[in-house]
DNA sequence: AGATTGATAATGGTCAGACAAATAACTGTC
DNA sequence: GACAGTTATTTGTCTGACCATTATCAATCT
């Protein structure tokens, strides 16, 4: 009799998302409590013993998140000191994970800015490398995320999903790996933007138009076209986020 | 029975400076195989008893060791799978460690490109904000670093890490911390560039004035100017590194 | 035959408790 | 007061067991 794979029926609160594996839940936890401040560079975390005990866990699976943590710079384990949080100049704060973990609670706008002018380094830079390498099929990808991106508006989540392909193409199309990996950073900045945008009701500006403009660019193979191109497209995101942010 | 063994029955060659902790030894040393090709992506390692036997340790050390290796994305584990390579558009190829086991052996000429590739993205772009929020402090670090390394030449491991420490300190001067994370990495380009040129015999070029005129330009506030310096001094590095290459 | 369902087995995931190693802090000595 | 030895605390490692997940394949049903 078709056995529920699924069924939480319990009386339990309604858990989150997958509880997936209990090592990176505790990993995510405790990393989130890191970057959002309530645990600052310098503190030393309870000892391992008294912390699995807390968290009902074994300490193995609780040492298998620490070394999670360490291996992203939050933490720094040794023996009699116990473990510290790290300071921020040792973080991976380009890691998805932790960038995520950063966006877990709201990020500050310092950190927001930060990624901005990152975003303002990098992606003209790649818009122009992408215009010189890109292949048949990342260009198709690009113009599949902005034919979706204008048809479900940025009011939906595959329209949002779009518009970070797009973004995740043109880092493609550079044939980087290094500049590749940056795509996650690229993206969380992204997608707040959109956020911030909604949430202040303000979509005056269609954005579509200005990603046709450094797409067109690519597929045409000009160079500083394209990266001037996304230079105004990001410019202009985050003029628009900041207004956002203020209201 | 087996006490903590330490000693060195089997003769591989692990003569190493990597006294730390074993699962970080471990990780390395599964890192290095990684990056360097010996185990592609989509490969299955070995299970995890049969790993642990065979490196003499136990099960639990080698798991802290996989944690790590997940936590950079270079492979991922699921039950009946087992743990495999991960594709490699997934390995966090910015992180320090990860570019270490990189170095470990000779990286390919392919990524020592994409790496300067970067640099040239990145340094120009900071150099310009070091201009604008540069401290005295960070000036003061950027100048004894050259001072050292005109003294020392590049001849020296103390001259190297003087140019290391001068571009290091240019990112720091950016006041943004992910663009600070990439220092890394662009320390792994600068201490290549020197390896090259080193092998090579061919030190015509000395780069400490390119290194003073970025200086001088970041001292004086002045942006366009730091980023132009920035730029003639990678672009510069660049070619002297592609010469002793092929050569 | 084809699809669906259920059992099987292999693997990672978690647990428990013990001992080893490193080292900050303390203590006694000179 | 400086130094050397001791102690106590914490992480590090080991062992062996059991649990959870899931790819695979066989049995069953349509």
């Amino acid at each position: 009799m078709a056995k529920a794979r699924r069924d939480e029926g319990g009386g339990e609160p309604e858990r989150e998302e997958a509880p997936g594996r209990l090592h990176g839940a505790i990993a995510r936890s405790l990393g989130a409590a890191i970057v959002s401040g309530k645990h600052q560079p310098g503190d030393v975390l309870t000892n391992e013993i008294e912390a699995s005990e807390r968290l009902q866990v074994s300490r193995s699976a609780y040492r298998e998140a620490i070394r999670i943590l360490a291996a992203k710079g939050l933490v720094e384990s040794r023996p009699k000191t116990g473990t510290r949080v790290s300071p921020r100049a040792r973080w991976r704060l380009l890691d998805p994970e932790v960038l995520s973990w950063f966006f877990e609670s709201e990020p500050s706008e310092s950190f927001l800015q930060e990624l901005y002018e990152l975003r303002m380094i990098v992606e003209p830079a790649a818009a122009a490398l992408a215009a010189k390498r890109r292949d048949a099929g990342q260009l198709e990808r690009m113009r599949a995320a902005l034919v979706t991106m204008q048809h479900e508006t940025l009011a939906t989540e595959a329209g949002q999903a779009a518009d970070r392909d797009f973004h995740d193409a043109v880092l493609e199309a550079t044939a980087n790996g290094p500049l590749f990996t940056l795509s996650s950073s690229i993206g969380a900045a992204v997608r707040w933007t959109t956020i911030f945008k909604q949430r202040s009701r303000d979509l005056a500006r269609d954005p579509v138009p200005d990603h046709w403009k450094v797409f067109d660019a690519i597929a045409a193979g000009r160079e500083d076209q394209a990266r001037e191109a996304m230079e105004r497209l990001v410019t202009l995101a985050l003029e628009d986020t900041r207004a956002s942010m203020t209201a």
